[in-house]
DNA sequence: ATACCAAATTTCGTATACAGAATGCTGTTT
DNA sequence: AAACAGCATTCTGTATACGAAATTTGGTAT
């Protein structure tokens, strides 16, 4: 019989807290993340939050002030940018490697993704055309197969995620981005990998434009 | 007055230690991690080990026995295949934000280093080699200046220490390694940036192979 | 001799305790 | 009134303590 975890440690479920707290912007830049009122909000001793945040500076989603503990990072556009550069690259490999690798019930969720995310688009719910767009460009990450893709894509998407809550008030904005991924993912089923991760390639190009100069 | 900090957190410095000997071999894989121990090896309590080790188990340089404790993970063929895969679609990126960014500094620094790297390759010092390999390829992640891809890869390269540190006990593997990183940068140097690219593409795409079939 | 069960020991995860540093508060001096 | 010195307070990093889980050991029964 398999030994399935029971329950994951404090550790990880105080990481994992923080982190959404941080990136759906419970918690704002700036603030100061208290260990002691930490723990007394999650219930556990300052020990497993202490580890959390220890993570959490690794992977530069809080920032030590010199002074005492750490704040929430400022949302930086450089980090940004960044990520888009890199995706740039990451994003079309892992279409490539996707394309080999897909199942009839892999295509049928992307549908599905896809779908929700248009319609989250009419319905003008921008939080969950944003979940969308981080379960779309997940799922071909998981398809790639690729282990590297998938973490390091992973953490990086939760950047993109501050980022993006601000931006994506600008409603109508990411019509024309679902309107993309239902082409990428057309090439990618019909087996086109060069106009595949052209598409993909040229989709994450623009998207720091889109949101430098919305028009709508 | 610049507050310069004194010395990095025992959790950092723990953290560092155990990556240390993990990544040169002197803890081999299969290993286990007591905390008790390493505590004791490095004079520290069992509080800094343990949230090294939450790292270093977060980043997959140990893994979960499902029992007691942690060991130090395999050295997987397949993370080797994943990390050439991902290096195939960032280094040629590095390469091409590079270009534009070099200064006569780095342009001697680069030059130092792969004289060095062929100096290496003459003597035969592999651990040397390899050192110059990683210092050559993260000084083009560094002057990409994109701060995702210096964090990545630096994380990456030492799951690649791991894996070459057995596959460069065939000396005169790595002589053609050092003429094409030469290639590379004397692309990059004249500012061909197609040309330099294709070289880094190529290169990264034909180490695995290399290691498959060492032919001396 | 081998297999099985229970006590003892190891060791991990988490909580709590402690020490040092940084901030703020208060009283005094000019 | 403003500024500074020094004490009190707060808070982090690290050490130690505690409880639970799991492995090992020793003994017994077959």
């Amino acid at each position: 019989m398999e030994t399935l975890t029971p329950a994951k440690s404090l550790v990880q479920m105080t990481y994992e807290a923080i982190l959404d707290e941080i990136c759906t912007g419970s918690l704002t830049p700036g603030t100061r993340l208290s260990q002691d009122h930490l723990a007394a909000q999650l219930n556990v001793s300052r020990q497993p939050v202490n580890s959390a945040i220890t993570m959490l500076k690794a992977q530069n989603f809080v920032e030590d002030t010199g002074r005492r503990g750490v704040v929430v990072a400022a949302v930086d556009r450089k980090l940004f940018d960044a990520i888009y550069q890199f995706r740039a690259a990451i994003d079309p490999l892992a279409v490539e490697l996707s394309i080999k690798r897909m199942a009839e019930k892999d295509i049928a969720e992307a549908r599905e993704i896809i779908a929700r995310g248009k319609a989250c688009v009419e319905a003008a719910q921008s939080q969950a055309v944003l979940q969308a767009d981080i379960d779309f460009h997940s799922l071909i990450y998981q398809l790639s197969g690729n282990a590297i893709i998938i973490d390091t894509m992973h953490l990086n998407w939760r950047h993109l995620q501050r980022s993006m809550r601000k931006v994506l008030q600008h409603p109508g904005m990411t019509a024309q981005v679902w309107s993309e991924h239902e082409q990428i993912f057309d090439a990618m089923v019909a087996g086109k990998t060069a106009q595949a991760t052209a598409l993909m390639r040229a989709h994450v190009r623009d998207a720091p434009n889109r949101i430098s100069n919305p028009k709508g």
